[in-house]
DNA sequence: TTGTACGCGTTATCAC
DNA sequence: GTGATAACGCGTACAA
């Protein structure tokens, strides 16, 4: 380890490392008493010999005694090189261990195989679950995959779209945070020519391809199921106004009741940050202002669940008295009491199909044109609106 | 497109992409109605020009008058070169939109600043939130996080090991799947220097730095308050007899009765493949060998909830007539009800330690010696072990 | 203080 | 069929 002397007594064998402090490392004079922090210096740090000289195509090329042209494509099976020599190449490479270097062959070939995934939060099923369905395709045709959280910050989803860019993946997968209403980290990038791919929460203006989720539809399904039911007063618990998918969930909600040759009161229109307090908050003061309601369909199926939670800590019964609805299939909504009637977006196959529109887009090159799809989804009625059999 | 033509009719224009298989592409022949795959070929597609030349130092260097070296040296700020030439190429880089090239930089620096991290599961809330403290340490100090899920197969484990490993990640982060149980893809790469770090289903023969849940402690706190809450027959519901998690788990479960001064009836313990199927499998199997259990304690959260549904719904009254405890603090545990009694392991802090016994590690550089950590975590009380207060 | 020149590991374009 | 050699973009020891 680095040798470092305490800031107070000079000394530096009484010193002890404790912990990280925003990237900082942390130290702890034993002797002073004294904590102090300094900034990492990866850069004078020497790298570890051992890990050093992995064997390369040089090294198989002295040992057999030919040119590494000659190893570079005996090793990927070009047609030039004699069954002979492959064979040589490859046995040796064997037993040498040999693994080529990826940031080499990136350099020179100008692509990483590698693509870059933002997605808001990684500890939500919903979107774990979208990326396992990128993972999946990708690594079928030996892609890698890499991964960063926005935490719903724009910020962060700036300086992830940034870190990708530098690190040349070869396209983006994007699912924009709460926060995210500007999208010159984007435009920059599409100008630049990088495939550009927006699932779930996209931005519409932007020209690239999209996938989503079938919200409106999905929506009207819950409601108009809902209304089947004989829920008269249907409120909705939506997200921020200003998100896509908060609008188009909430025109499937519309269309039902004028399907149903109703219409929606606009007064059970509930916009919220989606966080457990404010969607709890908001259910207590309807109910409070209006005795009438006598269902939540709520956006989000967290959400959703935490009000069924909530309404039971209050004594009401589900569904009798008031039904509630989620979207999104989470994986909570089988299990909590009364099980909450959803939304399946397929999530899994949304995230295939993001990763596939991104490999046709990179198969067509420069004559791409960006195309949108949408995964159908199917509703999942359970005990938390099921009063009576669907007529 | 590159065009392709039908394998019966060898028609091009009647030809449509109808997704992936496997990582071939799928086309389909409107005239033939004939489906096939072909094997995609990246090598051959043209990369898009427009993506190409992004500006690079030398591009800055040119523009200035100055060499690239000064460039270079001017953008990260060395001693050597003048405040005012600095300020020129620090201002005809942010002109030109100058991103410096990542690959480049690893290749010459000979490290990635990228750490892979395998887990089995991207979707259990568990991991998730390890990984979340990973990352968190990790982009504190600008280190790049690579995710791969082994979904809990030895050999995709094996496979995302070499990926990793031909990627140059400066560190290697693992939690191996349950079907692992040998560690020559560890060994291996351990004699080449790389810096690996086992957490949570650790390998204890290696001779890695380890972080750890607190299993023994943890299993034991849960075991030692179900029989202080007079729970008698506690039948523990365990993950494969070879896993380390299994065993140190169910070592706290014996200590505790040790300590209660009787001991555990080995009838008890079951080993499962925590699979749901497996698990209620096994409950329902107890049930009905033995009519005096009184309490499951599962191993996993998951599979605790899923013994609380299942009760319920052969009338089963919990805690009263059984009670049930969990391990892992998974968010459903708090909404099913009852709520489920369990230990919270501190996965996020799990994962913020990890990450910094990596940085750790390297700023040792070679003189560093392994070494095992131990996260405390602590017990969740909640109404499916609540018989009576403590005493 | 700045510039030159080589190395990093691989691929590709020539020539032989 | 095989071998030199020049990129790829950047860092840096050494020279000026």
């Amino acid at each position: 380890m680095p040798r470092v002397k305490c800031k107070k007594c000079h000394k530096d064998e009484t010193i002890i490392r404790s912990g990280f402090i925003r990237g900082r490392q942390r130290f702890f004079c034993k002797e002073c008493d004294y904590y102090f922090t300094i900034q990492l210096d990866f850069q004078k740090r020497k790298p570890s010999r051992l890990k050093d000289h992995s064997t390369t195509i040089i090294d198989i090329a002295k040992v057999i005694g030919v040119s590494v042209s000659t190893v570079s494509r005996a090793l990927k099976d070009h047609s030039d090189i004699s069954l002979e020599t492959k064979n040589v190449v490859k046995q040796v490479a064997a037993e040498l261990n040999y693994q080529p270097n990826t940031l080499a062959q990136s350099l020179t070939r100008r692509e990483t195989r590698t693509i870059g995934v933002i997605i808001p939060d990684i500890e939500t099923y919903f979107f774990a679950s979208i990326l396992t369905g990128i993972q999946s395709i990708a690594s079928a045709v030996g892609y890698k995959v890499m991964i960063s959280q926005s935490r719903e910050s724009h910020e962060t989803e700036v300086a992830n779209v940034h870190t990708f860019i530098t690190n040349w993946v070869d396209g983006l997968l994007i699912c924009h945070s709460k926060e995210t209403n500007t999208f010159d980290h984007i435009k920059l990038n599409l100008k630049r020519g990088i495939p550009i791919i927006q699932f779930d929460r996209v931005c519409e203006e932007l020209n690239t391809s999209k996938v989503l989720l079938d919200d409106v539809d999905g929506s009207f399904q819950v409601t108009e199921h809902m209304i089947g039911q004989g829920f008269k007063r249907i409120a909705i618990i939506a997200g921020p106004e200003r998100l896509y998918v908060t609008r188009k969930r909430l025109e499937g909600y519309l269309k039902a009741f004028r399907k149903a040759g109703t219409s929606a009161d606009p007064a059970l229109i509930c916009y919220t940050d989606l966080t457990k307090e404010a969607i709890l908050k908001q259910v207590d003061e309807l109910l409070e202002r209006d005795r009438t309601i006598d269902a939540f369909f709520c956006i989000s199926d967290i959400g959703a669940v935490n009000i069924i939670v909530h309404l039971k800590k209050k004594g009401i019964r589900i569904p009798h008295e008031i039904g509630v609805a989620g979207f999104g299939n989470d994986p909570t909504g089988d299990i909590i009491e009364p099980s909450l009637t959803s939304f399946n977006p397929q999530t899994y196959k949304c995230g295939e199909t993001v990763a596939q529109m991104f490999f046709d887009q990179i198969l067509d090159g420069d004559d791409h044109v960006a195309q949108t799809k949408m995964v159908k989804g199917n509703l999942i009625v359970r005990s938390s609106t099921f009063r009576r059999p669907e007529p």
